[in-house]
DNA sequence: GCAAAACCCATTGACGTCCATGAATTCCCA
DNA sequence: TGGGAATTCATGGACGTCAATGGGTTTTGC
């Protein structure tokens, strides 16, 4: 496996591999812990990755990635003017950013500012979204769907381009 | 940018290390001596490099740093107009920079200007942002985090050249 | 000789490690 | 095809280790 992340989205078999996707529901239990879903865990031991989780800028839940975003976003404040407000912004999420450590069965330790920021309380919510994943509060998680959903019949669907040479937008009259 | 210049960010396992990242609050005891986060330590002994300490240029903290920053402001300096008021300013950086000693429990002793200037009390927060970290009175950094979240909120996120140069993937958390 | 700093040691509480349990799924074979 | 065995996975608890902290003692500098 070349050791660069993101070149590719297929594995040697035509299968997905190295992506976050689906949505899975832990407990977290009174010490903090909280399992990281097994496909999950999976993706990231192929790559060898460690986990590293952050608060998100815009909305209340965490972020979960690997180390190559981290390093973007090192890379882009080192890029800026350091005395920026833009830079700030960053350093925001790289101070909240946390190297995860999993125990010998798959659980993280949640530090009580993390769970309290995402507000959670008995049970996460994983919410893959590709190249990274989000946990949330369960109920919150599902009234966000639920408006984007409805945002989606009400505003229209965002362009989306599919495949590398013809963009083509989807037709979503058509539903 | 990703990785030309100087050092990479990935080790050789794939980790990133070399990196300061989260936040942590420690006691400042009757004597001045303050903690250095293990986490932080570890980088630093693992370069064997000293510690760097001295005051914000913009902001009411204290920047911390090895050796190798130090060397990069003393090389912005010179290759400045060395009449200018800028230089004058960074020059103001250097001045105040000190060589930090670690006792065998791992802490520093804070010289009374240290803690007049960022006005520190009873405890000290270290917030990691990269290649470098800061120290602050607990309550402060917490109302500039607040004002950095609320920006993102409003102003958006600073764009973020995320994945490979060649691709454009579809950000997940930077929506 | 005094104050401050460096050094040494004790405590404690958090966290990482290890082990046990139970439920759900998959696999295998009759 | 159904039933049972083996495995995987989520969850819970016990225990040991280490980091953070505090206090005491010795050394250094003035």
């Amino acid at each position: 496996m070349s050791g660069l992340a993101g070149t590719t989205l297929n594995g040697a078999f035509g299968g997905i591999v190295d992506l976050f996707l689906s949505t899975f529901e832990n407990r977290i239990d009174k010490k903090g812990r909280l399992s990281v879903p097994a496909p999950f865990r999976t993706v990231l031991e192929r790559r060898r990755d460690p986990l590293y989780l952050f608060k998100s800028l815009t909305e209340p839940c965490l972020e979960g990635c690997g180390p190559e975003r981290i390093g973007q976003i090192v890379d882009a404040i080192d890029s800026m003017d350091s005395l920026s407000a833009e830079v700030a912004t960053l350093q925001t999420m790289l101070s909240s950013a946390q190297e995860m450590k999993l125990d010998a069965e798959g659980r993280i330790m949640l530090s009580a500012d993390f769970i309290g920021f995402a507000e959670l309380d008995e049970t996460a919510l994983y919410a893959g979204i590709g190249r990274s994943f989000q946990i949330w509060r369960p109920d919150r998680y599902r009234s966000r769907e639920a408006d984007a959903r409805a945002r989606a019949k009400t505003e229209g669907l965002p362009s989306l381009r599919l495949g590398r040479t013809t963009q083509q937008p989807i037709d979503n009259g058509g539903r």
